[in-house]
RNA sequence: GCGGAUAUGGCGGAAUUGGCAGACGCGCCAGAUUUAGGAUCUGGUACUGUAAAGUGUGUAGGUUCAAAUCCUAUUAUCCGCACCA
């Protein structure tokens, strides 16, 4: 018989909405754990099925936690600024806060009726005043302590959007957001200046338990490198021209030197170069092409000699040509290198084309074929000052010298770049600044925050790129408020990234309107103690929240350097035909038509156990028909239920061995090995007919997390005491997980060979007597000698015989 | 190119971390029930073989009494970064 879930998910989720039952308290007695998962973007597409996998697995822990004892906080909200509602305003003439507020309500609805935990009562919405009045708050403390700053910055610039892009949201030369071309513009565009962070942003790494792949990649991104600045002079000037290298072993082997196109020394020189011309129409070649096209663009090095400029190599004291080519980047290290062709892949390509010498200075590799970059094996070797050394020591000793003779020094770089915070937007927060002829960028003053984003006309960004936020007189002027004269309100608005950045400490205090949340609020609940996020967020907002918090910590507005303990990551659930699920390919899941034929508990059951929480899955609907069956017979169980204790002693072994397992594997993540756990004993009691009113009460209780309505529909039904969710979770003795008798598996020569049953006390003679008691055993030993017995206690018994 | 991950039945996936490979679910086969379909229940189901037995965790070696698990090499797929000096 099938249960009527759509009557028993209806009904509970409205006696756990009457009775508050999820509330966090900000006093209690009770040990914290706050749970959080990464709240969505409203989009008007509604829930996808992919959602329910990561608040599922958290909501099962925070479930889990309450019945363990503790005061858990598991909240939930919106994320509600962002393009999409943006170009649907812009298509439909709809406000974009009245799209937001429709999205909310459906996804809100749909949440719902998932039967998640969460408490309602802190629900927070980024595009909300109140809300991102602190947001605004944050960015003008970050600008009185030096950390914003607006520069005239080459962008990405998407030529469909209109809008500046960060590095982070181009991908593969197109605008991450709707494909179109990015191309490369000066703007001047306000930056947080995250690089002041990297070094504590990767060494505070080590203070947090995140799972290995988000520390790597966070460690990648910020890419922390060591190496020396070196001076080399220009033939003929005081003047130099500085490289870094991670190499200053190397030194010996540069024969030639490579700028960037946009390097300054270019128009600094400009009168000395013999062929400008060239040089600029290589320049504008460069400029003109998007990073992406640039790098692109591996099959062929290409580039021009800045004829009647030459250098001299402060080591070997030759005399070395200088080139300009777009494989040197100038935005990181200082624009030029040193090329070192024999020890340099890139550098030995463009020799070749270029017909410049390529000097061997390391030993080990062949330098006929491809250049040798082993740092760490080979010897230095024409290199007079170091000759002979090798690996760290050639490089030490190198900056040594170098910095004995004031021609280098060490230095460390960074690929993390700042943090490009502008868009020419109108559906994001407005960065609460003010500009005066007189005093220049001013912060607006904290008690006339929040500043309200005004009612527009039209949401389309200029076709110059600015705001629409720019064609409204009566709302960028304004008075400064420093001196009073006449000035103008910044129109450019924060990216996405920015609400986001904080939100995790805005839950602990939802509605305070003095401070972004108060003091005791944060004393008490901070650190999150377990966030869960998609992989695609591991970089990018796990990067800038966590540099906002040390930022917020370092000004004391926090009290922990970390926001998140524990990080991990879920899968993404593929469509049936194991591809990636979109419209497009037509393989699309809506999680409420599921819902509408299985129940929220057989979704829940089933995207937990779809396979390993962490790792890509493809839905299968015959998988979902699978966990309603579970479920079904779990709630006819109750039919098979009897009095009486009447535990045989293998029954309550397996129960106690049950609850072990469902325990551990949830604060383990395993969901999909809990749910079959508990799937396994069903069946035990199924085969024995009967279950007892004991049995039962425990089997609800830890299922009870994946599949609430149901279990606590029965837990009613059974006459138990109260409701389920405030009930504890049982409790195992790890003593009765083991069975008085052991099967252990007898293995000849490591092949499977017998099973004997023995008591768990047994010790080694009994067992020995006991295995060579087996016939198996006895024929294939007979007459043989016997090398070498091998017992592992519960394990196995092993014999190698002759 | 660099970095990371993965590879186990027809499918999704288990395997106490070196100790019985394939738990649990799907699918499939057979039986029961049903007018039939569906649903439900029971049993079976890695491969070869009637069987005895043998083979088997991408591929090839190795270490070990014992390898999905450790080592070496190699292949494929996915993800991230991508001329980072």
């Amino acid at each position: 018989m099938s249960y009527d879930f759509k009557k028993i998910e209806k009904k509970w989720q409205k006696i756990w909405d009457d009775k508050k039952v999820f509330q966090a308290e900000n006093n209690s007695d009770k040990p914290k754990f706050y749970a959080l998962v990464e709240f969505p973007y409203p989009s008007g597409q509604g829930l996808h099925v992919g959602h329910p996998r990561p608040y599922t697995a958290l909501d099962i822990v925070a479930r889990k936690k309450r019945m363990q004892g503790y005061n858990v906080l598991y909240p939930m909200g919106w994320d509600a600024f962002g393009l999409p509602t943006e170009n649907y305003a812009i298509k439909t003439g709809i406000h974009p806060r009245e799209v937001t507020k429709r999205n909310v309500a459906h996804f809100k609805s749909q949440l719902k009726a998932l039967g998640y935990s969460f408490d309602w009562s802190r629900e927070i919405n980024t595009t909300d005043p109140e809300y991102y009045k602190w947001t605004q708050w944050i960015f003008i403390q970050l600008y009185k302590h030096g950390l914003a700053y607006k520069k005239e910055f080459p962008i990405n610039f998407c030529t469909n959007c209109k809008v500046g892009l960060a590095n982070e949201e181009v991908v593969n030369g197109v605008c991450e957001k709707c494909g179109g071309e990015v191309v490369r513009k000066v703007k001047n565009q306000w930056m947080l200046k995250i690089t002041d962070y990297a070094q504590k942003l990767l060494d505070d790494l080590d203070t947090v338990d995140y799972i290995e792949r988000v520390k790597t990649s966070q460690k990648n991104w910020i890419g922390r490198s060591e190496g020396a600045l070196i001076d080399f002079p220009i033939t003929g000037t005081d003047d130099f021209i500085t490289v870094y290298t991670t190499r200053p072993d190397t030194i010996y082997g540069s024969t030639y030197m490579v700028v960037s196109p946009e390097h300054p020394i270019i128009d600094k020189y400009e009168h000395r170069l013999k062929n400008m011309d060239e040089i600029r129409a290589y320049k504008q070649e460069a400029i003109k092409k998007s990073d992406f096209e640039r790098t692109e663009i591996i099959k062929e090095k290409t580039g021009v000699k800045l004829e009647g400029l030459t250098a001299i190599n402060p080591i070997s004291k030759k005399e070395i040509p200088v080139y300009t080519s777009d494989y040197v980047l100038m935005t990181y290290g200082t624009g030029a290198i040193m090329a070192v062709p024999a020890h340099d892949q890139r550098d030995y390509e463009f020799a070749k084309i270029f017909n410049i010498p390529i000097v061997e200075v390391i030993s080990g590799g062949n330098i006929e074929v491809e250049a040798y970059t082993d740092s760490m094996n080979g010897v230095a070797i024409n290199s007079p000052l170091i000759e002979g050394l090798k690996g760290k020591d050639a490089i030490n000793h190198m900056i040594e010298i170098l910095e004995e003779r004031g021609i280098g020094q060490r230095k460390v770089n960074y690929r993390l770049r700042d943090w490009v915070f502008s868009r020419q937007r109108y559906w994001g927060e407005p960065i609460p600044m003010v500009y005066c002829e007189h005093c220049g960028w001013v912060p607006v003053p904290e008690e006339e925050l929040p500043i309200e984003l005004p009612d527009v006309e039209n949401y389309k960004p200029a076709d110059d790129g600015e705001s629409p936020l720019a064609n409204m007189p009566q709302w960028y002027n304004t008075k400064c408020p420093v001196c009073g004269a006449e000035a103008k309100r910044e129109t450019d608005t924060m990216p996405q990234w920015a609400g986001s950045s904080w939100y995790y400490l805005r839950y602990t205090d939802p509605d305070n309107n003095e401070v972004l949340a108060g003091k005791d609020a944060l004393d008490y609940w901070m650190n999150v103690d377990w966030y869960n996020g998609g992989m695609e967020h591991t970089t990018l907002h796990l990067l800038y929240s966590r540099f906002w918090h040390k930022f917020l910590y370092d000004i004391g507005v926090v009290n922990t350097p970390e926001p998140y303990a524990k990080r991990t990551s879920h899968g993404m659930i593929l469509g049936d035909n194991n591809e990636k699920m979109s419209k497009s390919r037509g393989n699309v899941v809506n999680p409420d038509d599921v819902v509408d034929e299985y129940g929220a508990d057989t979704l829940r059951t089933y995207e937990m156990f779809i396979g390993d929480f962490e790792k890509a899955a493809p839905w299968n609907e015959n998988g979902v028909k699978g966990c309603k069956r579970f479920l079904d017979r779990v709630y006819n169980l109750t039919e098979l239920v009897a009095d009486g204790k009447g535990y045989t002693p293998e029954l309550e072994t397996y129960i106690h061995q049950t609850i072990k397992k469902v325990t551990d594997d949830i604060d383990s993540m395993k969901f999909n090995t809990a749910i079959a756990a508990l799937m396994k004993l069903a069946n035990y009691y199924y085969e024995a007919k009967k279950i007892t009113k004991d049995d039962i009460r425990t089997f609800i209780i830890l299922l009870n997390p994946m599949a609430p309505h149901v279990t606590e529909e029965i837990w009613q039904m059974m006459g138990f005491e109260g409701m389920l969710n405030e009930t504890s979770w049982p409790v195992y003795d790890i003593s009765k997980t083991v069975n008085d008798t052991i099967e252990i598996p007898i293995q000849i020569n490591g092949k499977l060979r017998a099973k004997i049953v023995v008591d768990k006390e047994a010790d080694a003679d009994e067992l020995k007597a006991a295995v060579f008691a087996n016939d198996v055993v006895k024929k294939l030993t007979d007459g043989k000698m016997i090398a070498k017995q091998i017992y592992v206690p519960g394990r196995v018994y092993n014999i190698v015989v002759k």
